[in-house]
RNA sequence: UGGCCCAUGGUGUAACUGGCAACACGUCUGGUUUUGGUCCAGAAGAGUCUAGGUUCGAGCCCUAGUGGGCCAACCA
């Protein structure tokens, strides 16, 4: 047995390093901290996956956190729809945690800070406290409020804690260094006073912490050993760690942030305002339109769990700016769908066949093998006769040796059934194409074992039966970008760059055992791609939603 | 006038305390195939941003430069 040399991401590195020196596995607990105020994306996917995925790798807790801190933005209705989403990804999380409620032990340790002189209350407004703030290049000046007492500090924060001021008359903030570096060390605000409604504390409270002060405390509380986030939270460790010192306690585990870089993935945005636009536009539907990159939507679109996490995995976890082609994500719905999903025949743009030598009338039922790639999935019936629709792309009049599909005097199969002869065409007045006439061979009928059958035949088409197939709206989706980055473009803004054509809505005929199709249901229509029944579909009228295409070698000649 | 982070094939990542740059996607060949899919076999493609330095030896360490990113919400 060769001990196979795994292949560690930094994070990895950093948690076996502390397993070596200063945790013990039994220490290692993590977790997912979604403020709820939208949907999950894609980026937040990763992230999902790579917490969740260390967990499960360490056998370790993850705790679902929502940053509940902002009560002007947070509802109820994005705490469900986040839970819904991670549970659809299959993960489960050990503890539902809110930073709300922490806001009694914040308050007790922020008293805590104002008697040790290092919290004090500034009643400035907010454009006052930010001029004094200074630039990254220049130091900031004290507030007049710095030095406020001990006891005023604490009947301030006291009165603002009971709504007995308005928003913004006052705030708590630490008492730092108005000259470092770091702008965030230079006194930071640690409460605001808001008088909104919060969707879980209600009308209670009336001071709400931010972020940096809420977020290292409740790591520490639930006792996080490792708080992975984004790189633009870089700055904030330091912020993180001076106020971890004020409450730590030596004996309890000490969390650590550390950074990762959020992966982007091409020919999408992915940021709350520019989502909001493209629904309140109408570009999309709403959040779950299958273009769009959240979670809601990905699954819409047909992906699966398996393919979001296994995408997840593939393009691992680095500190460089990248950017993911969708082509990453692509293959990884293929690979799983392509194990999973049930093979049917459908065709989107049809052209009517007639087989001219086929009885009137009859009809006849053959055996059609439901994923070749799984054998379990056994066998169905499909209806054969005499008249089919197959993809008007699937025939040329004449065409040269690397069209392998229907011409005039040329053999091929129909998937599943004979192989037919092309004879010649009908067209209407314009000289469209409303006919092929073909002939059949009846002793090439699939898996009759015949030495006819076995005859080579350069191509296999897909087809339905004219007078069983059922008719259904299918949805052709596609980037909703041109651009692969379109919102790091100069000059320009990102909707320009909107696809025109990333949705095309058709009536396609599809074989009648899909009639019980229910929503989420995910097929390969054969030769075309991965589709799936969305959540419109209704007993007569289904409809599908194009997941991917197909890979295509044939395309790319044309 | 600042501080911090980053830099490896087209894309995304790997290379344990320095030891002939690896994997996946993509691309290109060829084979199998009743899906121009899948699968199988193989190939091309970077000498690791630049310049110095340390070392027997540097993608890994040091210095400087260049390029990119982040930092001045009572957002997270």
């Amino acid at each position: 047995m060769s001990e196979e040399k795994e292949s560690l991401n930094f994070i990895e590195h950093i948690i076996e390093e502390d397993l070596r020196t200063t945790h013990e596995k039994s220490d290692l607990c993590f977790r997912f901290p979604p403020e709820p105020n939208g949907y999950l994306h894609i980026g937040h996917a990763s992230s999902i996956c790579l917490n969740f995925g260390l967990g499960e790798k360490y056998s370790a807790p993850v705790n679902l956190r929502f940053d509940d801190t902002n009560p002007a933005k947070e509802e109820q209705e994005f705490v469900d729809a986040i839970k819904r989403d991670i549970e659809w990804l299959g993960f489960t999380w050990a503890k539902e945690c809110y930073a709300s409620d922490y806001f009694q032990q914040l308050y007790d340790w922020a008293v805590q800070l104002i008697k040790e002189g290092k919290a004090y209350v500034d009643s400035q407004s907010s454009e006052a406290i930010a001029q004094q703030k200074g630039t990254p290049n220049t130091p900031g000046t004290a507030s007049p409020y710095r030095d406020r007492s001990v006891e005023e500090n604490l009947e301030l924060l006291e009165k603002m804690k009971n709504g007995d001021v308005g928003e913004g008359a006052h705030v708590l903030r630490a008492k730092i260094d108005m000259a470092s570096p770091n702008m965030l060390m230079r006194d930071p605000v640690m409460y605001r006073v808001l008088h909104k409604h919060h969707h879980r504390t209600g009308t209670h409270w009336k001071i709400f912490p931010m972020y940096d002060w809420t977020h290292g405390e409740s790591d520490y509380i639930e006792q996080v050993s490792h708080s992975f986030c984004t790189l633009e939270f870089l700055p904030h460790r330091e912020l993180y760690d001076w106020f971890l010192d004020q409450v730590y306690d030596n004996n309890k585990l000490r969390p650590k942030q550390r950074e990762f870089a959020r992966r982007n993935l091409s020919h999408t945005v992915v940021s709350k305002r520019k989502l909001a636009k493209l629904v309140e536009e109408g570009v999309v539907t709403g959040w779950d339109d299958p273009r769009m990159p959240t979670i809601s939507g990905l699954r819409r679109r047909g992906y699966t769990p398996d393919s979001i996490k296994n995408f997840a995995d593939s393009i691992g976890v680095g500190k460089r700016e990248n950017l993911i082609d969708v082509s990453h994500l692509e293959f990884n719905v293929r690979e799983d769908l392509n194990k999973k999903a049930p093979r049917v025949m459908a065709v989107l743009d049809p052209v009517k066949l007639v087989i001219t030598n086929y009885p009137e009338g009859e009809t006849e039922w053959l055996e059609a093998e439901n994923n070749p790639e799984d054998e379990s999935a056994g066998n169905r019936n499909i209806p054969f006769s005499r008249e089919l629709f197959i993809e008007r792309e699937d025939f040329q009049e004449e065409a040269n040796r690397k069209f392998f599909r229907l011409t005039l005097d040329k053999e091929v199969r129909l998937k599943n059934a004979y192989i037919i002869k092309g004879e010649r065409v009908v067209k209407d007045s314009e000289g469209n194409i409303t006919e092929i006439h073909c002939t059949y061979d009846p002793k090439s009928r699939s898996g009759s074992g015949t030495e006819e059958s076995m005859r080579k035949v350069k191509g296999t088409l897909h087809w339905v039966s004219v007078a069983h197939a059922i008719p259904a709206e299918v949805r052709l989706y596609d980037r909703l970008f041109t651009e692969p980055a379109p919102d790091a473009q100069k000059e320009k803004d990102f909707m320009e760059f909107i696809n025109p054509d990333s949705l095309q809505v058709i009536t396609a005929y599809v074989e009648p055992s899909l009639k019980d199709a229910q929503p989420e249901d995910s097929f390969q229509f054969q030769r075309l791609g991965y589709f799936v029944v969305d959540r419109d579909s209704t007993e007569d009228n289904l409809v599908f939603n194009r997941t991917v295409a197909l890979r295509d070698s044939w395309a790319k000649l044309a």
